[in-house]
DNA sequence: TCTTAACATGGAACCGGTTCCAATTACTGT
DNA sequence: ACAGTAATTGGAACCGGTTCCATGTTAAGA
């Protein structure tokens, strides 16, 4: 139908215009157009003159690889992150992206999908894509794959990780359990279910550092721990949902349960609801993440400060750019209790 | 506390190995070296052993940039999306990945905040960063803009957005409005309300595409429209549900409500459950986007294919890049009416 | 055994910038 | 007017790869 646009495939033999043709355009060096580029003061007025307006009737634009390669930095910086399908990674992702923005870097992320693909980015990332720094989020690399990094010379940061050889920007896992439990010890709770992923496959080990902190909330008051309040699954919302039915169908059934992410507290709340049992004044339930969603639902949560994790990892990655620190460095989060209306004291 | 890691410092320091060390180390010529690395087969198996020993003793790992100065491909694709706050991004983001996960190619995002950044990156972006292409999504560009990129060479795809003069991938708005609006008559109603973003200023123009099927299906069946029946907002739940309780009072309420996207129709099922609306069988709820949460709540909604058209883009923009394709190309999304259970004939 | 083609190899030139050094020009003070 | 210094400027060398061409080697064919 439409003629078959010739200019455009014209357009693409020529070859592209260089410094070279504007230095000789302008008649000056090419020194000098590198300097009039890069705002170098060493140029008198009337030369910038001439090289500006060259470069404009050339419609001249620099090649950003050639000015890499001859300055040795990318203006790049990469993050290798799990496959965008939870909120956390994507908040932690706002998080990058809003630094950057403001900063001359450019950000290319690599979405881990399986363990081999996780594996093919820690080993063999630099060697196909140059960046200057790297951020990674929530897959914490094995002491071999640390190795690498530091001997590969690109300053990296660990979000939501740790290794004792690399910066990182972590929670406290250990305390976001305690601090969720003794939110509801303190409202008066003592049959304090948990529910969680697998523990002894963990994708990375936050969900049992959780488990830790709710065990040592429990002991510091001498609630004696009972098994059939723990409950693993997988890490959706559906599966939350039968968990928690099957746990507030017990004989003895708890009054307040802690979920180790807010997608499963949210299924607890429509199990719940399933089963006429009303939050909070019959049940209480608290969440971790502090996701977008839970405020809709006014869950009483842990906010981890996914952004702020993001934030953080970034400006701790441009300090180790710039030499102001050196690995390891470990930064903490704030977890912040956001006591919402899903939690009351029992019954 | 800890000792600062000396040999760090001093391995930043040491210059790095070069393809000419390597040809040195392996005494042959430097062009031998490159040809071991390209797996160019006219290297005698000798000769390669010989190379690949020496990039092995020092740990050599070939210079990307410099790769990309000398082939003039920097096998990295651009993407400019909005801010990743809308689940819809994030799945049609999800979809490029995919493509390119198993391509040779990385992708570097540009977060558009807001309509001067946009700018910005519209006419600014191939200075700073060459890639070999670009998505962008759902963010039209002006003619100005789209004239740029034409000339600037480098190839372009539209992902929900539209121009004459690019290529794109877009969803037939106006057909899907349609679709949604005649299965609500097919079901037996008639009055239909529908729910959406302000339309005079667009964001983009789908919503008011997927208005004009509205009204097409409307008068396709001589329904005469009702502007009570009309109501815009914000894009958010919460917004959609305070309206739709607007909607829900009226002397004659709708028996259906057709909502501009799934998250206002989820935040009307809320108005619903609120003001004890039966959904379905006193009101039915159509949605648009297909976005995951949907399926949990067994929302009857348009899917529109979000991953899908990330595929698609990216797959075009390939064709671009090996000129299997020319601009301007226009492919459509298929749609698809998910009849789930929050639709039923009126009562 | 000699010719010829196929194969293997070294290395200069190139990609398009930056940077540094030497050379030129402009300006200062006496 | 002139030395001495500061401000500009040109351009070669460099960043680290790829590619092409000329050359040397080997194997096949007559």
């Amino acid at each position: 139908m439409e003629p078959v646009p010739i200019t455009v495939t014209k357009m693409k033999d020529t070859p592209p215009t260089t410094i070279r043709d504007v230095a000789r355009k302008a008649k000056v060096g090419v020194g000098t157009v590198s300097r009039v580029l890069n705002d170098n003061p060493s140029v008198s007025e009337k030369t910038r003159e001439k090289v500006l307006t060259a470069i404009e009737e050339l419609d001249y634009t620099p090649n950003p690889i050639a000015r890499q390669l001859s300055v040795g930095r990318t203006l790049t910086i990469g993050i290798i992150l799990p496959y965008l399908t939870l909120p956390s990674y994507i908040e932690r992702l706002r998080g990058v992206q809003h630094v950057l923005a403001s900063s001359e870097y450019d950000l290319v992320i690599f979405c881990v999908d399986d363990p081999a693909q996780k594996n093919a980015y820690f080993q063999d990332l630099s060697r196909k894509s140059r960046v200057d720094g790297m951020l990674i989020v929530s897959l914490p690399p094995d002491d071999f794959q640390a190795d690498y990094f530091t001997r590969s010379g690109i300053p990296t940061v660990l979000i939501d990780s740790d290794h004792s050889k690399l910066c990182c920007v972590v929670a406290d896992d250990i305390e976001g359990g305690r601090m969720a439990t003794r939110y509801l010890i303190e409202l008066g709770h003592r049959k304090i279910a948990y529910l969680t992923d697998y523990l002894e496959t963990p994708f990375h080990p936050a969900m049992s550092y959780r488990y830790q902190g709710y065990r040592s909330a429990l002991e510091e008051v001498e609630i004696p721990y009972n098994p059939d309040y723990f409950m693993q699954g997988e890490r959706d919302r559906e599966s939350a949902r039968a968990l928690a039915k099957k746990l507030l169908s017990l004989d003895d059934p708890p009054s307040a349960v802690f979920a180790a992410s807010d997608a499963r507290a949210l299924g607890i709340l429509e199990a719940a609801q399933e089963m006429k049992i009303k939050v909070p004044s019959e049940l209480s339930v608290i969440g971790y993440d502090a996701i977008r969603e839970s405020a809709y639902y006014n869950l009483t949560t842990i906010d981890q400060s996914l952004f702020d994790s993001g934030v953080m990892g970034t400006q701790m990655l441009f300090d180790l750019l710039t030499n102001r620190a050196q690995p390891p460095c470990k930064k903490h989060v704030p977890l912040k209790l956001l006591a919402r209306s899903t939690t009351a004291p029992p019954p």
